[in-house]
DNA sequence: ATATCTGCAAAGACTTTGCATGAGA
DNA sequence: TCTCATGCAAAGTCTTTGCAGATAT
């Protein structure tokens, strides 16, 4: 069973190193936790399920860890409209295609698709050269969701 | 000067009305706001603002004021990513045709745009059928983002 | 007249921070 | 060894809520 950052010895582990920061166990924990799972989960989640085999690991590691991930692009950070921030992997786990959101403006489920996903990325890319010659912005990632109510909240 | 409510008598004030809910100074007051500023405003700068004219007013009201706007749809509720929900007009002034967000990762800037919109809007709009059919999910509004570096910030 | 709305303050939820201890390289 | 990371608890922000008085219809 592979998981995300099992490859952390040579590219978790790296990118880490070479931003200067330290592999700990509970940093590779939390990489563990949001490489096994197909959620999209908040702080406090990845806490409790960093408690399970880590149980000594604190909520304010999960913080600071989380953070340093999206600084250095391992992990994106998503607001579904909860007022609570959310993480994913941003990639190398077998969860985790590049995909976009749907959320469901009643039971805030989400579901993550990969369908159109070409097409969209085609387009997004287009614009995204437009943007940045106009605007001289440059793009690092963008952010696709559509809001909704799913098949059971209709 | 035409502002987004000031169709208020009809437009929203109608809306209003048409949900069960009354229009109040405090109401009016907050979607003049929205609809004067060309910012994301927050929860708090809105009622700075609300402040100026209608200094009785309360942080409370204008959080309870905005989240029933998004509830009826003429306010949308974005995170730039700074864990703090901003406002924005659905529609109804000068300021907001409909666009999209450039932010700045570094800087907060946020940045409307509405080049490319026609053909993003195009794409989703037939993404949006394919997902709606797929996944049945009713799908009710979208959001883009892209995230990057401004000018002054690269 | 009366059901809804508001202001205030208190509580709640999420996130960040300070500091002494512990752990990686 | 020496610097960086962690745990804990406290503090900081943002947001929600309870309730009595005020207001729209």
């Amino acid at each position: 069973m592979r998981r995300g950052c099992e490859e952390a010895s040579d590219g978790c582990h790296g990118k880490f190193r070479g931003f200067g920061y330290r592999m700990t166990l509970a940093r590779q924990s939390i990489l563990d936790v949001l490489s096994r799972t197909s959620k999209h989960l908040s702080a406090e989640e990845i806490y409790h399920e960093v408690y399970k085999t880590h149980p000594t690991s604190g909520l304010a590691t999960v913080y600071r860890t989380v953070e340093l991930l999206v600084q250095i692009g391992l992990v994106n950070k998503f607001d579904f409209g909860d007022n609570r921030a959310r993480y994913e992997l941003e990639i190398g786990s077998e969860h985790k295609a590049h995909h976009h959101h749907l959320v469901c403006m009643n039971c805030r489920r989400v579901i993550d698709y990969t369908d159109f996903i070409e097409e969209e990325v085609e387009l997004l890319s287009k614009t995204e050269k437009g943007l940045s010659k106009k605007y001289n912005f440059q793009i690092k990632k963008h952010i696709i969701q559509f809001y909704g109510l799913c098949d059971k909240c209709q």
